[in-house]
RNA sequence: GCGGCUGUGGUUUAGUGGUAUGACAUGAGCUUCCCAAGCUUAUAACCCGGGUUCGAAUCCCGGCAGCCGCACCA
């Protein structure tokens, strides 16, 4: 069972993620998000808005997810999603029907699917693969785009979008009067988008309808600086350039730099700081969001796989366990494409007036055409001829007699009909079609990949913290040393301290001692009692907090899980072979879908009214609480650390007595004592902060 | 879309031409003073359709879904 398979089966079983339909035999492409798979997923959206709505003041809009079909014509989605394919019977190889008759016709695309396979039957065409004559099946349309008509008439054509941004280019103008008509400026969209995928099979990898989170930003194409990159040009973030990609592309990270925005920028890596500064803000929302830093990259675009008009491109690709590097978010600088296309398909000048700092002084020649000469002289061509006359230069006015076209006749005109004179215009400032920016996020991939780079597996119980003992883990060391190892009961009102610089525990009782040592490289620990016993540890550094966890068996160097397989160590005499794991999602606080379990610590209703009553208080300050009273208090500590939920709230009977509770962190598994007075203010500093923060004053 | 393999409770699994075994999970109850699987008990399945047959979940065909390979992947 591979990782992939795991985390599908984790979000099925706890209600992330659902087959869509399975009730009518399912359907590929399609997922349903359940009660915590919606919840995460709105999470993971809110901390985008923070990001970009919020951070970068970027407006979110909200436009149809049925586009009318000059939409994507201008896009370029009607033609380049829309390809007709047959595939060859003899090897089932399948090409472009229109690629194989382009040396026969010389538009293809204008014919249909049965004229071309009439044309590769009449022409015996080859199969490039196998050579096979007369082996191509029939020609099928293959339109990534899902069809539909709008009205009743069935007459005028409708797609499903294939990407949110269409919706905000063509909102161009209105967006640029909103903003005061000042560049740049940005505008951000959430929501559905569909592409018919020919058979999508990777899970929640390749949908047939997925979210996109997309941000359209409008730059001046002459200043690509950003006003505040000085703020971020020392982050590191790790760069995958196409410089480095030359061999054996995909697989290999050897390829990826580690380099501050700054020097990327500086050594021509970067295209601009524009760019770069996005690719910062998709650094920070991605590891808000659960991704793992270590496991992501910024791969940039070879010049052969970048759209023809587009300056740079960079995608985030994550490490997965079963598919490899999977881009999750695109980052392109696409000129001035959009808005051209739209603005000669639409004919609507989507130009904006770019002002001068200080206006321009410019000679400019002004011609004066004698109309009472012209008007007799051309008649019906005169308002022609005077057109072509306005549009002359300085040049051309030199000479006898002036040469224009119009209508594709040549036509002289007597150089006195027509005056001019030089005069001095001052240019307040210029016409230019602004540049785009846009990141673009598939939210459904970024949640597969938060779940599996937080997912993690303990086959065996982690002894303890070593940076919490002394301290809170103290009781902990205590319980697993005697429930590990038989005859050490001594341990339980044993001294604990720490000495040699941090580096021994020693535990000491009477004549009884044991002591734990970790090296200097803090990668393994023995541990030595005065019986004579010693045995190997290992050590782990926490996934979030980066504190040092000690473990019974080995931890894979590799993906940092603690490995299954005990290797070589002798197991101690008296060891207690049966051990128990748990599978943990170690969600940020802000992504997991359930913030706090209330439990009470007994199924007694002494506990369960005072547990209830915490539940209401905590739900009212903006919590989200699940409360659980069945099984044993271990059981349901499981079944929360499997779906994430970062702290769980104990009733025992402390509570009763002194009016306090436990907070327990579901990544340590340590304990504090809070007041219930103080608890909501207590869970939302832990929230904001980590486990165990202070409540700020 | 093509080829190969697969399809049993929520998950996983045993099994046979005469409707099915176990485990885990879940519910109820008991037990239990902090890290799952102690006791009692309950619920729950043979992917869908057609064919062969007295009878099919088991054999055959088709569909759907999953996995693998080919192709495709803004």
């Amino acid at each position: 069972m591979d990782t992939y398979e795991k985390i599908i089966g984790l979000a099925k079983r706890r209600g992330f993620l659902w087959n869509s339909f399975e009730l009518y035999g399912g359907t590929a492409g399609f997922y349903d998000y359940g009660p915590l798979g919606a919840t995460m997923k709105r999470r993971i959206e809110d901390i985008w808005r923070d990001i970009y709505v919020i951070g970068e003041g970027f407006y979110e809009i909200e436009t149809p997810t049925i586009g009318i079909e000059p939409v994507f014509v201008a896009s370029g989605h009607v033609h380049g999603f829309s390809d007709p394919m047959t595939v060859c019977s003899n090897c089932d190889s399948a090409f472009r029907a229109d690629h194989l008759i382009k040396d026969i016709v010389e538009i293809p695309d204008t014919l249909s699917a049965p004229e071309i396979k009439q044309l590769i039957d009449e022409h015996d065409i080859k199969c490039p693969q196998c050579g096979g004559v007369g082996m191509f099946g029939e020609v099928f349309d293959f339109n990534l785009m899902f069809k539909t008509t709008i009205g009743s008439g069935t007459q005028r054509m409708g797609y499903l979008r294939p990407e949110t941004a269409q919706g905000m280019f063509i909102n161009f103008d209105r967006l640029f009067r909103f903003y005061r008509e000042k560049l740049p400026f940005g505008v951000t969209q959430i929501g559905k988008a569909y592409r018919n995928e020919i058979s999508p099979r990777q899970g929640v990898i390749r949908l047939r309808e997925f979210t996109q989170a997309e941000a359209e930003i409008f730059i001046n194409p002459r200043d690509k600086s950003h006003p505040r990159f000085s703020t971020i040009k020392n982050t590191v973030i790790r760069f995958y350039p196409a410089s480095r990609q030359q061999n054996d592309s995909d697989s290999d990270s050897d390829g990826v730099i580690e380099l501050t925005v700054g020097d990327a920028v500086d050594q021509g890596i970067v295209a601009h700081e524009f760019l770069a500064y996005h690719l910062v803000l998709t650094n920070r929302f991605l590891v808000r969001a659960g991704i793992d830093p270590a496991r992501l990259r910024f791969r940039q675009h070879q010049p052969d796989e970048m759209a023809h008009y587009a300056v740079d491109c960079w995608d985030a690709e994550v490490l997965t366990d079963r598919f490899g590097w999977v881009e999750i978010v695109g980052i392109a600088d696409r000129a001035d494409y959009d808005l051209s296309s739209h603005a000669n398909h639409s004919q609507h000048d989507l130009s904006v007036v770019l002002e001068y700092d200080t206006p321009k002084q410019v000679e400019r020649i002004v011609i004066k055409p004698d109309m009472s000469m012209i008007g007799p002289l051309y008649k019906g061509k005169a308002g022609k001829v005077l057109a072509a006359l306005k549009n002359l230069k300085e040049e051309d006015l030199n000479g006898d007699e002036i040469n224009i076209t119009v209508d594709g006749e040549e036509i002289r005109i007597p150089r006195d009909v027509v005056e001019y004179e030089t005069v001095i215009e001052e240019v307040r400032g210029e016409n230019v079609i602004p540049h785009v920016i846009e990141p673009s996020f598939g939210i459904d991939r970024i949640i597969y990949a938060a779940l599996e780079h937080s997912f993690e597996e303990e086959p065996v119980r982690c002894l303890f913290c070593w940076d919490r003992v002394p301290g809170n883990d103290s009781r902990r060391l205590r319980k697993r040393l005697m429930e590990v190892y038989t005859g050490i009961d001594w341990v339980e009102n044993a001294e604990i301290h720490k000495s040699y610089g941090c580096k021994t525990i020693r535990i000491l009782k009477d004549e009884n001692s044991a002591e734990i040592i970790i090296d200097e490289k803090e990668e393994k620990a023995t541990i030595k009692i005065s019986d004579g016993r010693f045995g190997s540890l290992s050590v782990k550094k926490g996934v979030r907090d980066g504190l040092l966890y000690i473990y019974r068996v080995p931890v894979s160097e590799k993906t940092g899980v603690v490995a299954r397989t005990a290797t070589k160590e002798i197991p101690l005499p008296g060891t207690i072979i049966r051990e128990s794991g748990r599978y943990v999602l170690h969600l940020p606080a802000e992504v997991a879908p359930v913030q706090v379990a209330v439990l009470p610590l007994l199924t007694r209703e002494e506990l369960i009214d005072p547990a209830i009553k915490i539940v209401d208080i905590l739900r009212r300050s903006g919590i989200f609480v699940s409360y659980d009273d069945a099984g044993t208090i271990g059981r349901r500590y499981r079944r929360n650390d499997e779906i994430g939920t970062p702290f769980s709230v104990t009733i025992d009977y402390d509570t009763l007595d002194d009016g306090t509770v436990t907070i327990r962190d579901r990544d340590s598994m340590v304990q504090v004592r809070v007041q219930v007075r103080e608890l909501a203010e207590k869970v939302h500093a832990m929230m904001r902060s980590g486990f165990d923060s202070p409540i700020p004053l």
